[in-house]
DNA sequence: CTAATAGTGTCTATTAGACAGTATGTT
DNA sequence: AACATACTGTCTAATAGACACTATTAG
């Protein structure tokens, strides 16, 4: 039918296949400080994502993960970036394709494909200033073999959601989520943030990964703190400081103040 | 403008953002052997890829994934799905997303963003009729910390290409790929099959993933070598089966006709 | 007998887990 | 002084790496 690339080129028609559209949602995570009413306790750290309340419709009202959709002269990757820069004043920011989301009935308006990303900041960096929507929550989760359970919280509101295990092959860790339990959050958003956690869990062990989410200098006591949230569990000091020891750099600033023996300041080994 | 749900989507108008096609591209592994002189040698086992050469434009007579386009009614996942069971007989096959592509000029028609899948294959379950234009290549991969030089072969044909690896991130072991050397494959093809041969490389020491390419009775010996020709370097015997001991299941058959001692065969323990 | 693989015993090195102890700031 | 965290030493348990050895078959 055609003698060359070009000219199949030439007359290729576009509407040959149909046709949908693709949006990015973007997990931001970070890390917070609560700080505690006893003058020698260390400040709690928390580990916190991003959500923006929806003013439109659909899902009006409900909870969300920053996002948009991806334009037809963009590359897949730099979506993410234009959204991020818009929501936030930061570049070069630590972004990870997470996972890419495609049931047919995920959005009510039309069949939408959604290619998730996952970026990892140190909120301090950010301006003051957030988008008026956007609001900061921290993460609980509670995992058992067949469930997890997240709660997340702003200060002013809550939103649990619940999804249920289940073991997809044999042969793998693979699981198939599915939620059972969500009235605040929007899209299939739950398994968005759900499938980051396990992603960032998983990473957060062979990987730099955290110090990402890490300020320029850091303790190593806070450093265990982000890892012992992430992980869901205690560590144990010495193994701990054996691990990670290759990885950071002791300055000699010290850090103070706290009704106990000053630790000194460490900064990420490049 | 709207006052509910159900009013705004009546209203919606699907044309509001700019769509493109999606396809899906599937990477589908299996184990080959390859028969030695000596009769006293084991058969080598090889690693292999399926490949379909497209006798269409674009890319015509270059060598593809098989693949196609994901339908506006049908689930993201069900697409690798449908296309794994014209190209094959086997259902219930191990499948994992890979990765989205998505830039813009990854394809001369027009847009397309294409998720990539990886499927896991016994090949001697497959029925002994594969799609005339479809062919299991043999893969051969040398890497260093610049370069990913892959070399496929199927006895008649040979296909070479090669791939830049820059570290994106000091925090992780991400790269980014960029093709530096390809005339054969068509697409993006040479980064999917490169970032499943990777995906596969990490999980393989983590799950049990690799049982979906053995057959059902297989020696310690066998699983050995492929193990090492995914890992690219030998394993110690002793030290492969104190790990795998706890994996499979030893039965009372025993693999006779080598010059050598006969070996148990063992099942995958569930 | 020989070549080739199958399979095991054991020593050593490395890493992970556990606990106890010392150090030092603020109130 | 008391509390809370910072930091280290050391013992033990578990795991990984290495090598040597024995076993068994077809030709």
């Amino acid at each position: 039918m055609y003698n060359s690339e070009e000219e199949f080129l030439k007359h290729y028609d576009s509407s040959n296949f149909e046709k949908l559209s693709m949006t990015t949602d973007i997990l931001i995570f970070s890390i917070s400080d609560s700080p505690t009413n006893n003058y020698r306790k260390l400040n709690e750290k928390l580990f916190s994502v991003l959500l923006v309340k929806r003013d439109t419709y659909p899902f009006k009202d409900k909870w969300c993960l920053p996002g948009g959709f991806i334009k037809i002269d963009e590359d897949l990757e730099d979506a993410p970036k234009r959204i991020l820069a818009n929501e936030t004043n930061i570049h070069d920011i630590y972004l990870e394709q997470l996972y890419t989301f495609g049931a047919v009935n995920r959005d009510p308006r039309m069949r939408i494909v959604s290619t998730s990303y996952m970026a990892l900041i140190d909120k301090n960096r950010l301006s003051d200033k957030l988008n008026s929507n956007a609001s900061w929550f921290n993460i609980n989760v509670m995992e058992d073999e067949k469930e997890i359970s997240v709660y997340l919280e702003n200060g002013t509101e809550e939103i649990k959601f619940k999804i249920k295990k289940t073991l997809k092959e044999k042969t793998t860790d693979r699981y198939k989520f599915e939620v059972i339990e969500n009235d605040k959050l929007a899209f299939d958003h739950p398994l968005v943030i759900v499938s980051g956690i396990e992603r960032l869990k998983n990473k957060i062990g062979y990987t730099d990964i955290v110090f990402n989410m890490m300020p320029e200098y850091f303790t190593l006591g806070e450093l265990q703190q982000v890892y012992e949230i992430i992980l869901g569990k205690k560590l144990l000091d010495p193994a701990f400081r054996r691990i990670i020891s290759d990885k950071v750099v002791k300055t000699d600033k010290k850090q103070t103040g706290g009704g106990h023996r000053p630790s000194y300041l460490f900064k990420y080994k490049q």
